[in-house]
DNA sequence: CAGTGGTCTAGACCACCGC
DNA sequence: CGGTGGTCTAGACCACTGG
């Protein structure tokens, strides 16, 4: 007995899986479906809007919905606050603010952000521990205009955790790789030079300005992990 | 002038960012929300459930709709076909099916996957070139009860597009880690043992049953890139 | 131009769960 | 228990785009 949107949406996957209805081929309409289901149309577009968004489905107004030729693998990450992510460990977090002090970044760093080549940012170095060892070490490019006039005090609340709590939300991008260890990370992370470490690069924009480009350099061992 | 959806959830996030509607606080109710925009509630509850869904908003029956303390940043990661992959970067995809053999699974994969301890299953490994250089070096082990009886040929088919397109779509998981190359790796990317490289590891499970455990070990420079 | 998906509406019922 | 979000419906109009 076909219900809700899910059980339509189960009703699809199966014949996807069964390939009755073979990669590539067109589907019958959202009307056909919903007369065959006893549903509204409305129910019908759910589910379906809901298989295309998972990348199993093609839609496209008039031409009609297809099953994907290659479907695509979506998975989601979920990029938690470096204290939440410690914490679901089970291990209690701390960091170190290792430097803080104004700076002109790097060319390539001021080039990515839009920031003018040689203006002074404000650079922070903080190291982060999960059960007083070694988590991750982080170095950031700020923009001190989205800064209070106060300035918040980073050796009390980390720099990760006041933007996410204080900056307007933006839109930005993340970057994954593997990299050597330079001799500052092996020094502050405790490895040795040129061990491979999981490096995430954020940069974050406001509508128009980028407030901030982080790296985090983890400690041995990081797995990013996610169930599709 | 708010009409549709999209701009309920534009006005929506115009206030958490201006803090008109501060982190932890509960915000009005669909049906007030409606009456203010002047919209049908179910136009608000598609926009509000966007949100939610984006990590802004959290919502609960009865406890109504709060702004996200920590707002989550959830990045989507597309998991293409390797082919698509190199293909999407202007350069041509080849690959070498370096071995193929029935082997017992060492332990912890066939834990993984609940496969028996001792039971042989398929192990195939293959080296991805993109323009003639290495891209990527995978290796799988693969139930073959999954496979049709005359065996497709991988010398032919890469392994991974043959699945995409010719077995059920499933669940699973996928971790990203980084590593050193071993000498295996080492040899086959052509890098210096030791060196830092970006590592993929999929698991795919059909409803009950584990199909194949993956590991893509990919050429040093890998990124892995996602908006937000 | 006509068919398909995208969306909106007004109203309704219901599941959940804080109070 | 009662309020809130979750969902369904029937009908409608519209945007897009393939033929």
């Amino acid at each position: 007995m076909i219900a809700g949107w899910e059980d339509v949406r189960a009703e699809v996957l199966r014949r996807i899986r069964a390939r009755l209805w073979a990669p590539g081929a067109l589907i019958p309409g959202e009307e056909a479906l919903a007369a065959e289901f006893g549903v509204a149309r409305a129910t019908v577009n759910r589910a379906l809007r809901d298989l295309a968004e998972a990348g199993l489905l093609e839609r496209r107004r008039k031409a009609g919905t297809r099953v994907a030729l290659l479907p695509v693998r979506r998975a989601t990450l979920e990029i938690p606050v470096i204290r939440q992510e410690v914490e679901a460990r089970g291990q209690s977090h701390s960091f170190r603010l290792l430097a803080m002090r104004m700076a002109v970044p790097p060319l390539p760093v001021a080039g990515q952000l839009g920031w003018a080549p040689d203006a002074e940012k404000l650079y922070l170095e903080t190291l982060h521990l999960a059960d007083g060892k070694p988590y991750a070490h982080e170095t950031r490019w700020l923009d001190p205009a989205h800064l209070p006039d106060p300035r918040p005090d980073f050796a009390a609340v980390s720099v990760n955790e006041w933007l996410v709590t204080h900056v307007a939300f933006a839109t930005g991008d993340i970057a994954f790789a593997a990299e050597a260890a330079d001799a500052r990370s092996a020094e502050v992370l405790g490895v040795a030079q040129g061990a491979a470490l999981f490096v995430t690069e954020r940069t974050t924009f406001t509508t128009e300005t980028a407030i901030t480009f982080v790296r985090l350099i983890h400690a041995p061992g990081y797995r990013m992990v996610t169930m599709v």
